[in-house]
DNA sequence: AAGATTTGACCAAG
DNA sequence: CTTGGTCAAATCTT
């Protein structure tokens, strides 16, 4: 009886959440064909997000802790940091807020943002933990990981002390390869790191072209393509190159350093955790997961049809492959594509959604 | 001297 | 009890 009630009531809390998430991106496409302030689009996707993350939650009962990425994560790592791109005083913090109250959302919210990132290096590279991804860390442990040749690195935002920033990865190099490191981040910056990434997209925002230019003529090509399977959304994108400090996972991508003679393959693979408020919101975290070596690019989706995403891109310096992925699979997560697209708003509405 | 790294100890989760 | 993650004192580097 209980039981059948609280199935019910379910039922009809998911019934609200999806019609609610379907009035919110009629609102959006509304005012994208409208020059309505990018606050309030802001506002409407955060919403969206909310709205299908909490729907998503009721299909799968997170309530229970049956999430299955909680259980690698201790308890004290529950928290999840607002956005920091939207500021205190962003229409998120409202919402975010008022659900927290409602229905212990975050509650059920065990995990802190993780994602990994594999970065192949060329034989003779240095391979240790200090890859520059545009943040500084300091390296608090070191541990050996049963099953693994190579011992874990444990970092942590410089700035944790005098910013509070809890952003921290970890760097291990790969039993498989020796030549890739995998580095596992978790949670995102809230250091002013992100505000300098943010004032950089800035910049490219104003002087793209001639950034383009200057960088690599021809480089940047407008044809990506985001197929989307069950395996993951790939977004492919040829030629790319320019420079942008930019935020994960999304649109952000090494780009081709000037210089770069070694070209090889650049493979992006991002899948997007499912489930999970903070991979809606990582993009507009400041995440360093898709940042390397100083240069990168915010590039926009011409379709999506799918979830996941690979992006090839011309390389980074020195023939670097990396690989980004969230840790879960992102064939139950329908939300996927919005995990691209905020990010993308954030910096070039014009291509949010599923218009090109 | 201040900041970063190393490394053994500690703790929580499973 | 085992394991991954973190702490913090000792040590090193700048």
């Amino acid at each position: 009886m209980e039981k059948r009630k609280s199935m019910e009531w379910e039922q009809k809390s998911l019934t609200n959440e999806l019609t609610q998430g379907k009035e919110l991106a009629e609102q959006l496409m509304s005012h994208l064909h409208h020059s309505s302030p990018q606050e309030k689009k802001d506002f409407l996707i955060s919403k969206i997000l909310f709205s299908y993350d909490k729907a998503l939650s009721l299909l799968t009962g997170s309530g229970d802790g049956s999430d299955g990425e909680s259980k690698h994560i201790p308890a004290h790592e529950s928290m999840l940091e607002p956005p920091t791109s939207f500021g205190n005083n962003s229409p998120l913090s409202g919402i975010s807020d008022q659900d927290c109250k409602d229905k212990n959302f975050f509650k059920k919210r065990k995990t802190m943002p993780r994602w990994t990132k594999e970065v192949k290096v060329s034989p003779g590279a240095e391979l240790d933990g200090s890859l520059d991804d545009g943040y500084s860390w300091r390296k608090y442990g070191q541990k050996d990981i049963l099953g693994t040749n190579h011992p874990r690195g444990y970092y942590r935002c410089t700035h944790r002390g005098t910013q509070g920033c809890i952003a921290t990865k970890q760097v291990q190099k790969s039993d498989a390869d020796p030549t890739t490191i995998v580095l596992t981040y978790r949670g995102f910056h809230t250091c002013s790191q992100v505000s300098q990434s943010a004032r950089v997209k800035e910049e490219f925002k104003g002087n793209q072209n001639k950034t383009l230019e200057v960088e690599k003529p021809n480089q940047f090509s407008p044809e990506m393509s985001f197929s989307f399977g069950r395996a993951g959304l790939r977004v492919k994108t040829d030629h790319l190159d320019t420079r942008e400090n930019d935020i994960f996972p999304s649109f952000s991508f090494p780009s081709t350093p000037i210089e770069s003679e070694d070209v090889g393959d650049h493979i992006f693979c991002a899948t997007m955790m499912e489930n999970n408020l903070m991979d809606n919101y990582a993009p507009v975290f400041g995440s360093p997961a898709a940042t390397f070596e100083s240069d990168y690019l915010t590039v926009s989706p011409c379709h999506v049809s799918s979830f996941g995403l690979v992006h090839d891109v011309q390389t980074s310096e020195s023939g670097l492959t990396e690989i980004i992925s969230a840790p879960t699979s992102v064939t139950n997560s329908p939300i996927g594509d919005f995990d691209f697209s905020i990010d993308d708003l954030e910096f070039r509405p014009d291509y949010f959604g599923l218009k090109c």
